[in-house]
DNA sequence: GCTTGACTTGACTGACCGGTCAATTATTAT
DNA sequence: ATAATAATTGACCGGTCAGTCAAGTCAAGC
């Protein structure tokens, strides 16, 4: 039992939390090895430095995230702008259970991850890079769907779609800051009336 | 000469830079020290430990900017629109210049600062918080004058106005991640489509 | 001239950091 | 069975962290 797939899960499920709920350097390898029941020569047996359980992090997180909540809110069988408060309500209801069980709102980890590190290490600052621009186009999609079945007026769909994810990264930096989810909810929803008109 | 308060200072304006530059807990107390030509000793005579200093240096920016580029942008003889754009404009100029000069772009000091203690220091935390309350106000101010000339249709004003806020610490965190100032540039005046209706 | 107190110096502390490593144990392939 | 490989152990490394401290400098007030 305990197949090394295991060990290397349990680091990762760990680090993810810890990184999660406070900072990517506020959390040491010893930390997170204590918590995972892990040694620290089998966590380097696994990832080659810090630097890799972050790119191994965000990695895993994109992915539950694309293949959870995100693929339901960006649900192709919901009308596209449904899709937007989907989203926004997704992130409050995430946001508000992490809130009632630890007592702080973590946020979202890739913002918070990005403001952290992208001065200071590139290669992560690119990967967070992708997977922001990955969640833009689902906006991006959602916006083409909704200007293309009548049901907003032509725009720029690509640099709106940009300026809805920044919206939402906004309002649950705010919302973090306010330690309150509540404002994610109050704030969200304004999303849909942000427009980018293309330029002639 | 070299009276005391110009040791104070020295530290504070290199706390800042660096701080800002890179993260709260990635700089330490040495470095800013060294390059401040100030000893340990002397660091901890004018201030009680790192995070006394990183209050004095939230003080120290918000005061900055509130004198600075935010009083010019929301300058009382512009029409209550032309300050959002102001605002942005001043944004992107201030990021622009930081990136050209050191090549990444810093974002916002209290944005960066926000997501990164906000999970693991209360009083940090309310003290960014008063930060961006008096900065929404500012936003707030501008919407109820559009309001009351007639420049926009009445809507819920503190609401719109912290969201206006989250937009633009959104358009900055992602300007950021693309290490791209044009980022703000491009989706910084959508700020102005940003609506939230009065609740009946 | 003496005292006071703000300021400075730089060595020092103990804890912790990310990371290494040689030795050991399990697992798998032959 | 045995050899090869994967996984685990836990002690260990040099460096850095925030913070301390005793000893001193210096200028102002009396």
């Amino acid at each position: 039992m305990n197949a090394p797939i295991d060990t290397r899960d349990r680091i990762l499920a760990t680090a993810r939390e810890l990184f999660h709920g406070r900072s990517y350097s506020d959390v040491g390898i010893k930390e997170i090895c204590d918590i995972a029941k892990v040694q620290k020569g089998s966590f380097y047996h696994f990832f080659p430095s810090k630097r890799d359980l972050a790119m191994a992090v965000i990695d895993d997180m994109a992915d539950d995230w694309a293949h959870g909540f995100v693929a339901e809110a960006f649900d192709q069988n919901l009308p596209p702008l449904e899709r937007l408060d989907y989203m926004v309500d997704a992130a409050y209801y995430w946001q508000k259970a992490a809130k009632d069980l630890e007592g702080r709102m973590p946020g979202c980890l890739f913002g918070n991850l990005a403001l952290e590190v992208s001065t200071r290490d590139e290669v992560l600052r690119a990967k967070l890079n992708a997977v922001f621009d990955k969640a833009a186009e689902r906006f991006h999609e959602a916006l083409e769907q909704a200007v293309e079945s009548g049901a907003i007026a032509p725009l720029d769909t690509g640099a709106t779609a940009s300026a809805m994810l920044a919206f939402l990264e906004g309002v649950i930096l705010l919302a973090k800051t306010r330690n309150d989810p509540d404002v994610v909810q109050r704030l969200g929803p304004a999303i849909k009336t942000l427009r980018i008109e293309l330029q002639h």
